[in-house]
DNA sequence: GCGTTTCTCGACACTCCGTCGGCTCGTTCG
DNA sequence: CGAACGAGCCGACGGAGTGTCGAGAAACGC
């Protein structure tokens, strides 16, 4: 077995013993996330919890985002996964169909939900961070945009603004209602109603009609 | 004329003089604000730009926080005051009632820009800045509420959800995509079109029906 | 064994925060 | 008129974080 390539992120050189440790710190970080938001997490709290000084810590990630940031590089990889899946899913009907699409961008980030919370916390201060999402939310509106258009190819779909802005307005929606719904914070829908209301809102936003007044 | 009472926000105590010093903060305050992000300013930085000292900012103001609410609370009035309006405003058909809301939305927060990027980014790590726009969503929400049930009993809209869940995704439906539109990172509509895709989007959730596939 | 690389940390320099105690005024009142 | 008071102001301190530097320990390659 020759030498193993981490990512890019992560720490500077790849060897046994300090893998160890780097695992430590984000196991850590993930715990201390479901305890208290990001912002009142130290270098020294990841530090400690991984059992090595603050300083040590630096030889292992650039800095506290950076632990974040390989934290998400997990979950978006597997949210892009699961989406991709749902999106090529055989289905019998619409209403089957975006279900599993908005199930499982539901599903992911309920898994993940401590993460969640803390990268949208992270977002509003870390360029790296807002692009990770920004890619993340571009692939999925791209995927939405083509089912659209494809709905409305085979007729089944009436015609409206252009499908990527209705991919766009549709993709925000979850992202807002699903993080409302996870930090409970504000108005928000029950756990067990979300998908269910979604579905219906976005059902209606591609297939229905606006009334001619 | 008596001593004016000050909001309970603000500065400890009221007296003449010092209250150019209140609004010469709060003005350097917005000021900033349109230069960099809210985490980028310090009190240092709120203070000199007022001709004071730090410890001196803090006989004005508790914290860089107390500030942005001072400022938000003016902002939560005026567009509370507009939304009201645009509600009570008589229509003559759903689209141009709803587009109203929808505008009166769009314009208020278009019209301070800054600030609403600056509480986006306050309201993660500020429990008193969340729950002032909770407020302001729970007061909107409940309008739309109201209304999206009118909508029905006249039976101009038909059944679905229940109207305040509608409610809701709606009202986040606008915060996100408004959001994305004037911070401009991620995937966002064009400023010149948000209103009228958000619009079609709002119709079609409201008075469309879903396919019965 | 011995150099090289990995890993570790004590100590430092820096930034920001919030507070305390004392200074200077102008106003009030005896 | 002159003390007393309070609004307004700031220098200086202590504390919490951050990130870096340079020197030491421990493992490895040969």
């Amino acid at each position: 077995m020759t030498v193993r390539e981490t990512s890019p992120r992560g720490r500077r050189a790849a060897r046994p013993s300090g893998d160890d440790r780097e695992l430590a710190i984000l196991a850590t970080a993930e715990r201390l996330l479901g305890e208290k938001p990001l912002s009142a997490i130290s270098v020294d709290d990841l530090a400690r919890g991984a059992g090595i000084s603050r300083p040590t810590f630096y030889f292992y990630f650039a800095s506290k985002d950076a632990v974040l940031l390989s934290l998400l590089d997990r979950v978006v990889a597997e949210a892009d996964a699961v989406s991709r899946e749902a999106f090529d899913h055989p289905v019998s009907g619409p209403r089957e169909g975006w279900g599993r699409v908005i199930t499982a961008y539901y599903e992911t980030f309920r898994a993940h939900r401590a993460l969640t919370l803390a990268w949208a916390e992270a977002r509003s201060s870390n360029a790296e961070i807002r692009r990770l999402w920004a890619d993340v939310v571009e692939s999925w509106v791209q995927r939405c945009t083509t089912a659209i258009e494809a709905e409305r190819t085979r007729g089944a779909a009436p015609d409206g603004p252009p499908a990527r802005d209705l991919a766009v307005v549709l993709a925000s929606t979850n992202e807002r209602v699903l993080y409302a719904t996870f930090s409970g914070d504000g108005p928000a829908l029950a756990e067990t109603d979300v998908v269910d209301v979604l579905l219906e809102v976005w059902l209606r936003a591609i297939y229905g009609a606006s009334p001619t007044d």
